[in-house]
DNA sequence: CGTTCTTTTGATAGCTCTCAAGTCGCGTGG
DNA sequence: CCACGCGACTTGAGAGCTATCAAAAGAACG
């Protein structure tokens, strides 16, 4: 197949000490990698095996572009990843965001050209996975296989939420429970974050105008639910804004 | 593994003289199935694997309900499925219709719950399989590992198509010119069918008022781009409609 | 043939978009 | 250090599209 050297060359990196918690803590697949049997540096094995390329972007580096012939998948390790498209009006649809410990691309298996664009938003560190050799050890790995189908079948109803046809206060505080939920798992503070996104970003994320999210906020900002200074947000009153967003999030 | 007795079982019963073009040529796994290097009745053999049940539901019957453990995905036969899930508000939203030869239940490996119920529209008739089994099957079946990823992968994107803010016109004109390609991809007629869900439906699916969507085809039929009597549709202009539709269907 | 649900039609209100202007923050260059 | 300029964000006023409320017409059912 490919880069065999690489896999050998990696392997014997491997059997230094391993830094695997430091390294694999946020990666999307480590359960894929850490409860297929092996373990201790036999992980950092595994590693070597599925990670094709750790990459760092800077913010406005784009991770794929729209119509590029699909090949791998990237899982993100640090950071914040647009995807979008534009259509023929020339106006961005934002398609999704994608925080640390989440996996890009999963939508190119199809059409095998990736179906839209996906950009840095910040400095992102990301490891890339050939979605070839992947496949290929998906076939002996059963875990790794399931992963896989679960990331898939996750990311199916994943834009549904949007597509109901809520109010853009709803929409907002869904949206901000989604973030801090998605920080929280992550480790991260669930009340207090920084937007990596912009104001114009979220709108065409949730399908408004950029004037109506800066209302949303004021008016959020106004009922004591959240506190936002530039883009470092804090949310007051979690409870509220959950059941503001109760009916999108379900 | 597990059920290799079931296998040997269904090997056995595949001996037999088989009907497979008839029967699978509308079916989401045929590729799968004869591209897998077998031929004539081994195709058989291998539908035995992986066919759990044929079902015929009548218009009403649920495929599953939301909560349910998920075991199995269904591959629509002949009919069509509605998704659909029931806000707290009491208000139903249509996640998606399933028209012969598209698959029902992907959505819920992650889950492992159906996320949505799922209803036949009208006489449904369905495949399932067992998804733990078809799972395994993966494992040493290349080309059904990757059509399962390529299932995945085509219904992630499935929903953003309506996630966009369109005019009612315009997701109208969407929803028709795909129901027209799909149709047309089965065999049928890509100018003229028979709507299978209601008025009701489409509304909820599309995001608008069933009022909108009475008014919206009144329009259509007023520009001559349809002309519908009850759930009998004509496209009388395609072109026009699919120039419509473009911005949506991208 | 009456009942019931679906569909259609009309009038009104409301939410969000659009257009427009102004403010703020920040990097650049004088 | 400060003025400038650019972009992001905010704020305001008005228009447009769709939802809502209300009711009637039509089809399907027993």
């Amino acid at each position: 197949m490919s880069a065999p050297d690489n896999v050998i060359k990696l392997h014997a990196d491997a059997a230094r000490p391993s830094p695997r918690p430091h390294f694999c803590s946020t990666c999307a697949f480590s359960d894929a990698c850490c409860s297929e049997g092996y373990q201790d540096n036999a992980v950092a094995q595994m590693r070597a095996l599925l990670v094709d390329e750790v990459r760092t972007l800077q913010e406005g580096e784009h991770v794929f572009r729209e119509g590029e012939r699909f090949d791998a998948i990237a899982a993100v390790r640090a950071g914040t990843v647009k995807t979008y498209v534009v259509d023929r009006e020339g106006r961005e649809q934002v398609l999704d965001f994608y925080l640390p410990g989440e996996v890009v691309g999963l939508n190119a298996i199809h059409p095998d050209i990736y179906p839209c664009n996906a950009v840095a938003l910040d400095t992102v560190v990301l490891c890339s996975f050939t979605f070839a050799r992947m496949r290929e050890l998906a076939g002996v790995m059963p875990n790794l296989r399931d992963r896989l189908f679960r990331l898939l079948s996750q990311d199916i109803g994943k834009a549904a939420l949007l597509a109901g046809d809520y109010s853009a206060d709803q929409r907002m505080a869904a949206f901000l429970v989604a973030l801090s939920r998605r920080y929280a798992r992550r480790g991260l503070s669930a009340s207090r974050f920084n937007l990596s996104m912009s104001r114009t970003d979220i709108a065409n994320y949730l399908r408004l105008a950029p004037e109506t999210v800066s209302r949303v906020l004021r008016r959020l900002r106004g009922q004591q639910l959240i506190e936002i200074d530039r883009r470092d947000l804090r949310l007051l009153d979690l409870p509220a804004l959950s059941a503001l967003a109760a009916p999108v999030l379900r």
